[in-house]
Order: C-alpha cells, then sequence, then structure tokens
DNA sequence: CAAAATTTCAAACGTATGTTTTAATCGAAC
DNA sequence: GTTCGATTAAAACATACGTTTGAAATTTTG
C-alpha cells in the first residue's frame, strides 16, 4: 500500500476526482495567497475532500506543489519549446539571423495565450508570473529546473538574432524583458485603484502586441 | 506603561540598539526569505536580543514589517518624489515638456543607488522590488500606500512626456518598465547557474544606463 | 458474492508560531 | 541610596500547521 505512487488501475473515477479537485484548488489558493500563506485545511476545505486525501494522494504538501506545477508546465513548456526552435529553424532554412521580435513572440505569447486555455489555467499563469520572484526555495527551485533549459533556448536564439549585442548585455535585456512579462502575469486582478479612463485588464492579444512592441524595443535599442 | 509606543526619554542607548538589532535582523531576513517564511525566533536569534523584544518594541509582527518598510522608504520615496518635480519644474520653466528618458532616470535612479547607501539598503531594496508581487496582503498594502502618489506622480510626468500615446497604453507601458525595475531588484544574488562570461552583478552605473537604454526604448517605441 | 485492495474519514500527534505574562534587571532622577 | 519607569528575560499560552494513524467505507478483483 504504497501511498504516494499512483497505481493507474481502471479504479480511477474516485482517485481523480479527488486529485483533481485538490490540484483545481491549490492552483487557485497557491497564485492567490502563495504556498507559505495557504495551508492544507483551506485547500482541502475548498476542494470539499478530506484534510488526509492531500498527504495519501501526493505525500506530502512540497508533493502537491510539484504537481500542481508539472501538470501545466509540461504542455506550456513543450509549446514555447517548439515555437523557439521552429524560428530557429526557419531562419536557418531562410539563410539569414532569426528576427529578435519574432524569437519574443515565440516565447511571450504562448505564455499569455495559455490563460484563456481553461479555467485554472489563469491562476496558473499567475503562478508562473510569481515563480522567480519566489523567496522560498521550494517554490522557486521546482520552478527553475524545468524553466532553465528553455531559458538557453531563448538566450541562444536571441545571439543569433542580435549578434551585435554582448552577451552580457543580452542577458539583462533579456532579463529586462522577462521581468516585464512576469510583472504583467502576476499582476492580473491585482491592479491599484487606477485614475480615468484606465481599463487593465486587456485582451490576450493586445496585450500581447503591446508586450512585444514594448520589449522588442528595449532589446534592440541602441547601446 | 504603553508597550507600543515609544517614549523617547533620554533613555535611548539600549532601546536604540535592540530596536536597531530587530530590525536589521528583520529586513536581512524578510528579504531573503519572505514575511511569512520568517518567524520571530529566527530574527532575535539572530539579532542576539530576547523574543519578546519584538512586541515589546513594535506590537506585533505586522508593526515590525511596517517599520522595517517605512524606515528606508519614507526617505527613498522622498529623493524620488524631488527627483522628479525637478524634471516637471525644469521643463516647465523651459517651455517644452520633459523628457521620457529623463523622467524614468528620475525615478529608477535613486533606487538602483539606493542600494550602495549602506549594508541593509541592499536587502531593503530587495525587499522593495518584491513589494508589488507579494502575494500577501499585509506586505503589500504597506508598500503601496507609501507608493501610490509616486507612482501617479511618475504617471502624470510621463503623460506630458508622450501626449502621444493613449492613457491606457501608457499605463501598460509603465507597468513593464516596472516590471523591468521591480524584477532587477530582487533579483539580486539569486541567479540562476549561468552560461559562460556572464558576470550578473554589475555596477550600478552600468545597470542604471542599461535599465534606462531598455526601458526609455521601449516607452517611446511605434505603435 | 466474498476477498482484497484502494480510498475516505475523524481524530490525534508533535511541532512551530505569534503573543502574553510575570518577575528580574537596568538606568536615571531625586 | 532609594524609588520609579523603562527594558530585558524566561516561561508559558493558545492556536495553527503538516502529518500520521487506524478503522470505516468504497471499489475492484477473483
Amino acid at each position: 500500500m504504497d501511498r504516494t505512487e499512483t497505481k493507474n488501475t481502471q479504479a480511477e473515477s474516485k482517485q481523480t476526482d479527488t486529485k483533481q479537485l485538490i490540484l483545481d484548488a491549490a492552483e487557485r489558493l497557491f497564485a492567490r495567497e502563495g504556498f507559505h500563506n495557504t495551508s492544507l485545511r483551506t485547500i482541502t476545505g475548498e476542494a470539499g475532500v478530506n484534510l488526509a486525501a492531500v498527504n495519501y494522494h501526493f505525500g506530502s504538501k512540497e508533493g502537491l506543489l510539484e504537481e500542481v506545477i508539472t501538470r501545466r508546465l509540461l504542455p506550456l513548456n513543450q509549446i514555447r519549446k517548439e515555437r523557439l526552435e521552429r524560428v530557429r529553424q526557419m531562419a536557418r532554412e531562410e539563410g539569414h539571423p532569426p528576427r529578435a521580435d519574432e524569437t519574443l513572440r515565440a516565447y511571450i505569447e504562448p505564455t499569455l495565450y495559455f490563460r484563456d486555455s481553461g479555467p485554472g489555467a489563469k491562476h496558473f499563469i499567475t503562478l508562473v508570473g510569481r515563480a522567480l520572484s519566489e523567496p522560498n526555495n521550494t517554490v522557486r527551485n521546482i520552478f527553475i529546473h524545468h524553466i532553465e533549459p528553455l531559458f538557453y533556448l531563448l538566450f541562444d536564439t536571441l545571439r543569433e538574432a542580435l549578434p551585435d549585442l554582448s552577451q552580457d548585455l543580452l542577458f539583462w535585456r533579456l532579463q529586462f524583458a522577462l521581468g516585464s512579462m512576469s510583472h504583467v502575469l502576476r499582476m492580473t486582478g491585482k491592479w491599484p485603484t487606477l485614475p480615468g479612463e484606465i481599463t487593465p485588464d486587456t485582451d490576450t492579444e493586445l496585450l500581447t502586441l503591446r508586450m512585444l512592441e514594448f520589449v522588442s524595443a528595449g532589446m534592440e535599442a541602441p547601446h
């Protein structure tokens, strides 16, 4: 009776239900309140399941976090990786370096559009935005482990796109760009009171356009 | 014997020592581990004072946080406010709109240079960088309360600098810029493993220059 | 249907937290 | 030197947390 391993026999209905309910509630609460600020009693309460179910299905609170993250991050990273490799590959076939704005688009566009891919995805993207700025090692390390190879791919493709920039300068500009994106991701629905006619919850398409205008200009700025 | 009010008679030596020791330790630990992930026992342990001293001098853990923040944020905000008003005032005297890059510099430069203003200031700036992305309301609200008027001043000055941008677009671009800055602030000393010859801990002057190049170009990008 | 494995449940465990209490200690004023 | 308010100190308090337990309930297997 190994309790941390999931034996997926045909007996999936109840188990899957409980696991999904916990994952969805945890995703929402981790995004809204943070990992340490969310108790298992709150999660299981909102999910409508027994407290012990978390330790039974996920082993520990940390194990739950890991599955909350990987459940959506693996598919998202797969998409971003394919988009980046396509940009790189097509440029190589056409015999010119990839364009910086297309490279950035290949990374940013799937990330922003992922918010609309399902009800819980929006919360997850908030979590992604907070990932790198998490003070807690537990949360940050799980993310970094999955994001690091993608970061290198993005960095290398941008090196080809912007050969005039030193590695050092490119690194910083990429950090500026990623900072812009992650800030917007985690701020969704948390804007302070705003002046006048500003409607901060713009639709995804317009937001993506604006973000790409901004970070592309910054990336290609004179130096 | 009101324990939350500080009676500053001449008997300041011991009290001031203890308060300073607690504030410094809390600043460092809140920045490194986060507010909820830091216990009063860890703080008082590192400060070398008794556990009860926090509640005696600051009333509560939240009161301690508030004083950790205001102790440095009030002077920093004063500097940023003066710099912004000077840019605005000088432009008005010379009969032209303020420049966007000078406006951004008036906000960003004092913030980055504040890191070098003392041993604990570096930790505090990490805290500033994490302020807006804090999931916890306790932390975020204290910051927002002090930062909001400054944000409006920055926004209004940029409106004068960039009259072609709609309020909506300007709002977003300012968010992108602030995202870049806060990301860098909180990432100090927390970079993941990096490729090759990259030295992420650049000196303040060069980092400021690069950040201003980036966000100015993004702010003035075509649309 | 009976046996076996899986999942749920209520309760308790041990620990860590912020806070409070009560007494001891310190420093200055008279 | 004594007195009095301010500060420190040790201990305990109440509560919340993640986790474990053991039995009941449910589902799957033969």
